[in-house]
DNA sequence: CCGACGCATCGACAATACTCAATACATGGA
DNA sequence: TCCATGTATTGAGTATTGTCGATGCGTCGG
């Protein structure tokens, strides 16, 4: 199983060729846009995002401590950017690893102009 | 007068050497990311911005149609953007004009491993 | 088979955010 | 000076979000 919101490296929605900076946006490319940095807007989910980005795998278990936030915070956490497509969880046994899914943020990169 | 929410090129806050793939990121750095890319969590503020990205400048009464939102609420994120320190305006008259802040475009891009 | 463990989901609550109507403020023209 | 115009602010209603305790589900060890 991967805990991914969507199929493939998408998550919520592809980002493709929309950029902030080019042509007036579109209703929907806004919300596809809007709907990633909604995921990246919060200071947990940010500092959890970069303990993945550290570490190439990490475990659920391994979150709480350092997030000092309870099990069902950051496994909702863990959910919404996994649903945004900038993590990618997979079960191995009883744990749950999460590694980082860099091309989602290479898109979001592109999209503000990169 | 000039409509941004604190000094300089920094919004609410600076953005320099923060980035979510490196190291993890401190509590208070994670803060002033996350206020960053909550200013950018909408989906009519992201299309305000590509408006005012794709213009130079342009005046907020130029944004309400493009938008349909009333006065008050495009007024309310312009606000948003500026404190962000995403966007930058001032008044000329009776009108408030407003021009992107490339460089805070920029921080957010190498925040997220420009 | 049973209990312990890791994780996800549910329900609830407080805090925040988006929106608009009403109002206040400031500027420029007559 | 007075009024019209563009913008900002206030107040209120609704929706969304972050958080945690309680609970459910799947997996491993004994």
């Amino acid at each position: 199983m991967t805990t991914t919101g969507a199929a493939g490296v998408e998550g919520t929605g592809d980002l493709c060729c929309a950029s902030v900076v080019d042509a007036p946006l579109s209703q929907s490319e806004a919300d596809r846009l809007a709907r990633v940095f909604a995921a990246l807007a919060d200071p947990v989910r940010l500092r959890l995002l970069s303990l993945v980005a550290a570490q190439a795998e990490i475990c659920s278990c391994d979150l709480e401590a350092p997030l000092a936030r309870s099990q069902p915070t950051v496994s909702h956490h863990t959910k919404v950017l996994a649903e945004a497509g900038l993590i990618v969880g997979h079960k191995r046994g009883r744990w749950t690893w999460w590694r980082i899914e860099p091309g989602r943020l290479s898109e979001v990169r592109a999209a503000i102009g990169g």
